[in-house]
DNA sequence: AATGAATGAGCATTCATTCAT
DNA sequence: TATGAATGAATGCTCATTCAT
């Protein structure tokens, strides 16, 4: 269908999805933008009409993708009130995303690794807004005294992360695919809950 | 032959050395072959009679630092028996060394999101034997009745390693370096040992 | 009919101007057509109206420049008649138009020794022209017998052009400013004339 | 001198003259440097070993012929006490150079009017070694009281040398092929040392 | 073993030109 | 006529790797 409506945020998007798929497949380094042009098919010149340069392409790529998450997560914590619940959905959501979706979980892992060492002055302010829904759940939780007042929400909001982010990590290399999307949310939702030592009895 | 093998043995630690350094600074793709042999001060050449290839010295580099961290919290984990403070050991032993040694830590971010995607078939034991440290030390609690029995040691070393390496990847660059190694050790054996919920009384 | 004609002219005039203007600034070869579309207020696509292709603007330009020069020049001759003084008018007024106009100076240059190697077969008879004023003076003082008969009028015109041009390049260049139009006229003229050598006495 | 140091001077002159013949043959745009590598018979790699970039090796080969030319008329001049005997050696054999060698002057004209738009700070000091010569013999001449005084040196050195560069141009071009050297410098001499006018009776 | 000069494949980016609207 | 989004060919330069010494 060569309707009109395909234009400027239809390329936009196309190359997007295009460059979050190559991306994945050969990590930013190893992508060439007559990949990406080809998989979007369209015209390597094209892109340009977009995007500054190929580390643009990642940035916009990944702002998309974190974005994407933050709107999913924050809609399903507005219907939850009780912080330990809370913790659990934004385990739960962020695994089952990545699980679908390697392609994201690969870009993550490649932009948060590779990004900040080419362009020191990027602020990366959409990430840093989807960990601060972490430590807003934790603080949430101390107000209510349900979670221990001697946590400090701005470290804990990154062990839990790379807790989040080391499973996706195995999975997107397909490694320890044993492990269900269920399991790992249990997992990590205990461990974080209660702590790993057994209770006094 | 002894003095050969010394010979060879110096250049090779001397490469490594220099590469580890290089690496960190500039990352696997934007380090050139020709920064390694300038701060090794070899040439060029010379670092292909002791390497295959650049992806080859990423490897090494990464196998030799993270072997070095296995002897070291080998060494220290045999003084102790209590699987708590064996927990705490780690972490401790892990974030000390990363705080220590900012290229190590990049070298591990870079790696462990790079190299698996270029080379499929690449095992990396080392890196396994490393955590495995960590699933040992759990299983030992769960043996002594002192960790919880539903923990899973293969998901739990996972989520505590990627706990672990988010705090380096966040000193590595630079942020929120108000934390020290000794209020992140403590954070996040507290969190994992208790978990976050407050204790009812 | 009429207003289509006088539109058409319209642009045209526009892209020449504004082609002169960044030609000179930039030279023919870093020049993008989107900076003399910006410069006309005119598309892109719009310059292939009127024009073949990039090279076909810049000879455009430059006739338009050499035929303005040859009118202007040639009305000034035409109330002189004393090839002493018509050698002198056509120095002062090509230095002077250099001076005045920078853009058409440059353009000069650029045409002169650029275009001839990218087409073979173009003419260029407009300047032929221009410089076939500098002849016909030359043969008309020889006819009066005030000049003298063993200049080759054909060397001559070329000789004189080519000081012409140096100065104007040397002042696009802003070097060597501190010469006013009326010394360098006055040089030229003099060292043209009477030549070099210091009269016996 | 080490077989290295002579094996190395060959490459650089192997290439600077292989990019003389290139860039007259095609200009300095349209010259690509895998063009000056075949003509050279030296990878395009190799090129970057002995220059900058491709600008680097246009002035290098400039520099290298206009030195060349400032030996020899320097030798030539030498030899020679009377100034209009030295103007006459200079003009003649500029023109015998550029007309033995077309790249040169090709080279000398596309440097003149391009290179000074690239780089604002390239001050060019071979090529005013080259036109002072012209205004040192200018100066001997009044000195001696055989050159008129009110011929400014500075304005005069640029007249000349414009002429003998619009002489050598026509040349490149293949016009105007029918006045030989000898002619072209009588011609020049002439009018530069007696001027254009009829001697009085 | 060691060197470092030489290689040449590889790629991001530009921009003159086209063409659907 | 006029537009400007889209095209894709073209190229300067880099750098891992080789190899003659």
């Amino acid at each position: 269908m060569k309707s009109s409506d395909k234009h400027t945020s239809d390329k936009h998007s196309k190359i997007i999805k295009a460059s979050t798929k190559v991306f994945a497949k050969k990590g930013f380094f190893n992508a060439r933008i007559s990949d990406i042009a080809k998989e979007a098919k369209v015209a390597d010149g094209t892109i340009y009409l977009y995007f500054n340069n190929k580390l643009d392409i990642l940035i916009s790529v990944f702002e998309q993708e974190i974005g994407r998450l933050i709107v999913q997560v924050t809609a399903l914590l507005e219907k939850e009130d009780d912080p330990r619940k809370m913790l659990e959905i934004f385990i739960s959501k962020h695994l089952t995303e990545m699980k679908k979706n390697r392609n994201l979980a690969e870009v993550i892992q490649i932009e948060l690794r590779q990004t900040n060492k080419l362009i020191r002055d990027y602020r990366n302010d959409k990430f840093s807004e989807y960990l601060n829904i972490l430590s807003s759940i934790i603080r949430k939780g101390q107000q209510e005294n349900i979670f221990r007042q001697d946590i400090m929400p701005g470290i804990a909001k990154r062990i839990i992360f790379g807790g989040l982010d080391e499973i996706a990590r195995i999975w997107s290399l397909k490694l320890d695919t044993k492990y269900t999307v269920n399991e790992a949310t249990k997992q990590m939702s205990d461990l974080y809950q209660f702590g790993i030592l057994a209770p006094d009895d």
